[in-house]
DNA sequence: GTCTATACAGCGATAGAC
DNA sequence: GTCTATCGCTGTATAGAC
């Protein structure tokens, strides 16, 4: 890749500041609630700026959810490095990462319903790429874990592979922290627990 | 309760109409995307008409949730004639029917995090009698089946209860029918088995 | 109470000066 | 590229006739 020039760094600047408040936005008030305005004011910049970045909010949002999935896709890649840890292991390591991200506020969060947002994410090449190749260095390991004996084989991947990305943003665990009695330690621990003990082979062959 | 008029009669089945409307499209297109004017258009009749009857859109969804808690509660109070059965299987029963009323788009889904309307709902005192009748419900349950062993004691009650209401509206199980591979019979299967599994107790004592 | 018509506000997106 | 100012649309809520 070559160099940047000095106007291409500012631009970059300027739209990493962009990207960042999406990304404190949607963690917060979610994509409905948060307006371009907003945006434009974290950033520092007039909203006609924005848009010379980014052509609308959808693209915005998929900004977002691409530097998102680029920290999910590097902290894999750590992982990756041992290899000599059990995939269930590494399942749980990912899935801890995810909860403790969204419990500060790090992790965008999209309507995971039917939205407009929906199906222009699935045109975002961007988007897609990041996805898929998060869900196959994923369903590497769930399938280790299957053949293993270390997770329920009785289970389709597939469903699996939904249930990581849903527990990753359960609203229970941002409940929890609400309700001001437990630390965050031991929320992610209950969190951890109850999700993997209900993926786990339930009479487990001895190993 | 006193006999209704014709006119109240014929008041009552317009609201009707008007709720049965809102259950639908919150079930389908979620609060935010859903237009005072879609109601309207649904329960086949004016906005303004609308109107007359629900202060606000707010309203007009909070009238849905109690209806729809109001469904809960009528099938949790059907379970507990029967009082000989363990209350693991109470709060199964009831977790089938929730997913299941989610897949059939008769359960109204909101927006589980941050939006005006949470604010809104815990104001609204028909609602909050309600939710907080079903979760009292619940618990006893909960901590029957922690006491004997069922459930893992070592979850705070109040986090199994948060589980339950996070799984009624799970996208996972929606995900699971989009895929069209499955019937529905087994998504409800391994979605109970995978919930509950994580709840229960991991060295069961000898009953 | 129901309708048609409209007021009013918020927000996504853009024009045009600099 | 950045700004101010504005367009255009959508959507909540209401006025006023019947």
């Amino acid at each position: 890749m070559a160099r940047l020039s000095y106007k291409e760094q500012v631009q970059r600047v300027r739209e990493d500041a962009i990207v960042e408040a999406v990304n404190r936005l949607l963690a917060t008030k979610g994509y409905d609630s948060m307006t371009v305005d907003e945006v434009a004011a974290e950033a520092g910049m007039a909203k006609a700026s924005v848009y010379k970045h980014f052509a609308s909010k959808e693209d915005l949002a998929g900004a977002a959810m691409v530097r998102a999935l680029d920290r999910a896709l590097a902290f894999v890649d750590g992982l990756r490095e041992k290899a000599d840890t059990p995939a269930i292991e590494q399942l749980k390591a990912v899935a801890r990462w995810a909860m403790q991200s969204q419990l500060e506020g790090e992790m965008p969060s999209l309507p995971s319903q039917n939205s407009s947002l929906t199906a222009s994410l699935q045109g975002n090449d961007e988007y897609m790429d990041r996805l898929i190749s998060l869900s196959n260095r994923l369903s590497i390991w769930i399938t280790q874990a299957q053949t293993s004996g270390q997770l329920n084989a009785s289970f389709p991947a597939e469903m699996v592979l939904y249930i990581l990305f849903a527990r990753a943003c359960d609203p229970v665990v941002a409940m929890m922290k609400a309700s001001g009695q437990y630390t965050v330690e031991q929320i992610l621990e209950w969190a951890l627990t109850s999700t993997f003990d209900g993926l786990a082979q339930k009479h487990k062959p001895a190993v």
